[in-house]
DNA sequence: GCAAAAGTGTTCCAGATACACCCATGA
DNA sequence: TCATGGGTGTATCTGGAACACTTTTGC
C-alpha cells in the first residue's frame, strides 16, 4: 500500500443548484473563507459529521453557506460521487453530489460578506469564473445531464413557479439547451407529451392577451422516454 | 441534533459489474461471510481504508471478494453515492457505487467456498435472490440508466469482445431490452450511427456462413445523442 | 389604434417499422 | 442436400421541422 496519510477517507456533500436567473441557466456558488482555495468561487458543500446522513449534511450545509432552505430546491436524480482529493489537505476525500432545481430562490446570508468572504450568488453559466477543485468540469458534467433530463423528463417545470405558461416552459427549456426552439413546434411537442395540465386560471400580465395558466401533472420527477422499439 | 453514533462516516464503494451470460443479463454477486445480512447475496464491496482512493478500493474489493480483476472491466458514467445507514451497524455509510460492463469474465476465488461462505457468481437479473442492504433497488436503478445508455451510447459493445458479429451485438441489445429486435432494422439503425466499424475479418464458426467482425469505433463511452431540435 | 405576447395548422421530410427471401458454410 | 445462422431492400407510417398570421389585452 502507497505511503500516504493514514487518516480514513472523508465525507463531503456539495448541492449544485440551478435556477434560471434573467433567463440565463444559473448555479449557485460560494466565495470559499478557507483553504484550500480560499477565495475562490466553489459549489457549497460541508463535510458529513457524525450523525448526519448526506441529506441532512446538504441541508445544513446549503443553509449555512447559502442561506437557501432546501425544502425550496426539488432535488433530482441520484446524487453522484466524486473523488476529491483535495478538499482535505489532511485527508482523501469524497464528494456526494446532489443535483438540484429551484424557482425564485434569494441567495443571502443574514450577516453576509462580513463572514469570511462567503457571498452566495448564483452565476450565469455563460459566466463562470475559475471554480476551486474541479467543480468547473462538475458543472460542465451536470449541465450535460440536465441537457438530456430536459429531453425525457419533466423536470423543467421545477425551474418554474407552480403555474406557469407555456411560454415560460419554452423559455425554460432555451435557457438550457442555449438556442431558441420554435414555439408551435415546442407547444405541440409538450402538449403531446401530457406532462402538463391546464390549471382553468390565466394569467393577465402585461399589454397583451393573458396567458393560459398549466402545472405539472405529477409534483415528482417523471420518465417520458419513448421505448427502442 | 439527535442522538446517534458519535463515529463519523464511513465510506464504503461497491461494484455493480454487468455481463451477459446465455443471453441473459447477470450482475456479480457474492454471499455475504460476516454481518450484517451473513449469508444474504450483495453487490461485491468494500470499505474504503486509508491511503486510498474509491477507484483503488474498487480494484481491491473486487479482487478480494470475486476474483476479477478490474483491468477487466469497463466503467461507465461517474459512480453514483447511495446513502448505507445500515451497512455499519457503528456509523452511518455512503456507498460509492460504480457500474462496470464486461466480457467473458470467470469470477472465483482460488480457496473458494471455504472461506465464509463467498460465492462470487453472476447472476442473472431474472432470477436475482432476495439482496441485502437496498441492493435490489440499486440493481433495478442501474438496469433502467443500462437501457437509456444503450439507446444513445456504444455501450454494448463493453459487453462484447473486442471484435464481434452483428449478431452479437443485436442479442447484447436484447439481452438488456428484454425483447428481440427485428435484425434489419437493427442492422440499419446501429450502422448509421457509425459507432462500429467492420475489421475485414470474419467469423468461421458453425455450419453456416460467415458473420463479419465488427469492433467498436472508439474504445471509450460515447454518445451519440441526437439534439433536441 | 398600436404595441406586445398568446395562440394556432399544414406541408414536407427523415427516420422508424413491418415484413421474407437468398447466401455461405459444415456436417 | 440440408440445417444453420448471415446478410439484404422496399413500402408505409409516424413524428420532427419549417414556416406566418390572427387574437386578446393594456396603454
Amino acid at each position: 500500500m502507497p505511503k500516504t496519510a493514514a487518516t480514513p477517507p472523508i465525507l463531503t456533500v456539495d448541492g449544485m443548484v440551478f435556477q434560471i436567473m434573467d433567463g440565463k441557466l444559473s448555479v449557485l456558488l460560494v466565495q470559499r473563507g478557507f483553504e484550500p482555495f480560499k477565495g475562490a468561487w466553489a459549489l457549497p458543500g460541508v463535510y458529513i459529521e457524525a450523525g448526519e446522513n448526506s441529506h441532512e449534511a446538504l441541508e445544513r450545509g446549503l443553509m449555512q453557506k447559502t442561506g437557501v432552505h432546501l425544502s425550496s430546491v426539488r432535488l433530482v436524480e441520484q446524487p453522484f460521487a466524486f473523488d476529491a482529493p483535495n478538499r482535505d489537505p489532511r485527508a482523501y476525500a469524497v464528494s456526494v453530489m446532489y443535483m438540484g432545481l429551484c424557482y425564485g430562490v434569494q441567495a443571502g446570508l443574514p450577516d453576509a460578506a462580513a463572514t469570511n468572504l462567503q457571498n452566495p450568488h448564483f452565476t450565469p453559466l455563460s459566466k463562470l469564473p475559475p471554480l476551486a477543485y474541479d467543480h468547473a468540469a462538475i458543472v460542465t458534467f451536470a449541465r450535460n445531464r440536465l441537457k438530456s433530463l430536459m429531453m425525457y423528463t419533466n423536470a423543467a417545470g421545477f425551474l418554474l413557479p407552480k403555474t406557469f405558461t407555456l411560454s415560460q416552459l419554452q423559455q425554460a427549456y432555451e435557457a438550457i439547451f442555449g438556442a431558441p426552439l420554435d414555439k408551435r413546434n415546442f407547444r405541440k411537442r409538450i402538449l403531446a407529451l401530457n406532462f402538463v395540465q391546464e390549471t382553468g386560471k390565466s394569467d393577465r400580465d402585461g399589454a397583451h392577451r393573458p396567458a393560459k395558466l398549466y402545472q405539472l401533472a405529477a409534483d415528482t420527477l417523471q420518465n417520458y422516454a419513448p421505448a427502442f422499439e
